[in-house]
DNA sequence: AGGGAAGTCTTACGGCCGTTCGAATTTGGC
DNA sequence: GCCAAATTCGAACGGCCGTAAGACTTCCCT
């Protein structure tokens, strides 16, 4: 039997690492690490179903047998590290909530935003090739992954209530639109962009130091939001 | 014989609309237009050679015939728009220059900067939909483009020298990464990302009225700027 | 040891793709 | 009106793609 459209047979948490021993599954864990590193570097409409099981190791049929489709894998790549994500946003938001008596100032709601995502962007990180699939897929997914991005965002709006909350001052709109604004910021560090902004300063700049890079968006967001 | 690869045998700016009555190259310009529309609402993946000459009502062998290859035609579409938006753009640096003696302050050197395309953005701008092709070609375009991207950033360093003189007192990275930061901000600025934004905002946000929308990323990313 | 489920393998099908070719047609100069 | 060049057209080629079918192997449970 397939095992499509399962997402519970594997009870202890499917992590890229097999834990342990190899255990069940191992399979398709090549094949969820091989093909979110491919749609990563390349594209996902670049990157060929052969392309993934070469780079895996496994047997073409693999990822039909495991994940059901090719736009399968991809949504499942994409729901497994957004949850990741935003479960680590999620938790330092009410950190910084428990921090500040229910009303957190700006600066520190965008940092529960931004620091997840910046400290995938490590150059040692785990995760830091999940951050350039997640970038990418967010313009280059599917349809069903832009409708999921364009429908739920009960994950977003835990964000802007807590910025509504702490600048009541600012019509709601506003409040929205520096979000906006905000995201874009991070949206932009793909790999592409900051080779560009390297050729421009000359070397200059270097990604590489996250924490920087982290405060610097910090302060410019930051400064935006208090305009 | 092929006209592959000539680019100047139109000598009369070959502009989307026919100019006067129909002269040569009507087909290359339906082609031109409907390639770009098409691109910019679907991708460049998305996009069959047989959509594109379906749309524009001509033989599906023109686009080989008028430009070569599909990538070339990619490639065309991106020149001409990428050149036609930066010469508006340095035109406006060149006028905020003139206005403060060689040495604008940076809210002018910003609106330079994101002015342009920001006007292209207006529902009924014949160019709005040139500016989605132009973002989506930035991060979904062929090896070339992202070569080009990533080399020519002389246009580029225009509005940095400008930014360095009008902030001495900060470090130059410091500098291009606010730059970055900028530019983040207004490639974001897609169909999706605004659907997205008015799901969250519930209908509070409206990306119609860009004159707003350009004095909100104005202000805050002179904000961004003077932290 | 047996038997069934789960997984892997080879192979190939049908389809859409970009591109090309040669013929047909239109255009423009004389 | 003629001829040559430019353009358009219909048709097809070769290739890569996602997916499925069916045989085969491995594993596990009783």
């Amino acid at each position: 039997m397939s095992p499509k459209s399962d997402g519970a047979t594997v009870t202890t948490a499917p992590e890229t690492e097999v834990e342990g021993v190899d255990n069940e599954a191992v399979t398709k864990n090549l094949v969820f690490v091989a093909a979110e590193r491919l749609f990563a570097l390349h594209g996902f409409q670049n990157v060929s179903v052969r392309d993934i099981t070469a780079a895996a190791g496994v047997n073409l049929a693999s990822v039909n047998y495991h994940f059901g489709s090719k736009d399968a894998l991809l949504y499942e790549i994409f729901r497994r590290r957004t949850v990741e994500l935003n479960r680590e946003r999620a938790k330092k938001l009410h950190e910084a909530i428990d921090r500040h008596a229910g009303n957190p100032p700006v600066r520190e709601i965008l940092a529960a935003l931004l620091t997840p995502p910046l400290k995938w962007l490590a150059p040692d990180h785990e995760r830091r090739i999940s951050l350039q699939f997640l970038i990418r897929a967010r313009s280059e997914g599917t349809d069903e992954i832009r409708k999921v991005l364009q429908t739920d965002v009960t994950h977003l709006r835990r964000f802007s209530d807590a910025l509504l909350k702490a600048r009541p001052d600012l019509p709601s709109e506003e409040i929205y639109w520096r979000l906006h604004f905000t995201l874009g910021m991070l949206h932009n560090n793909r790999f592409a962009e900051f080779d560009r902004l390297n050729v421009l300063s000359e070397g200059a700049t270097s990604e590489a130091d996250v924490e920087a890079l982290l405060n610097r968006m910090l302060a410019f967001a930051e400064a935006g939001f208090s305009a």
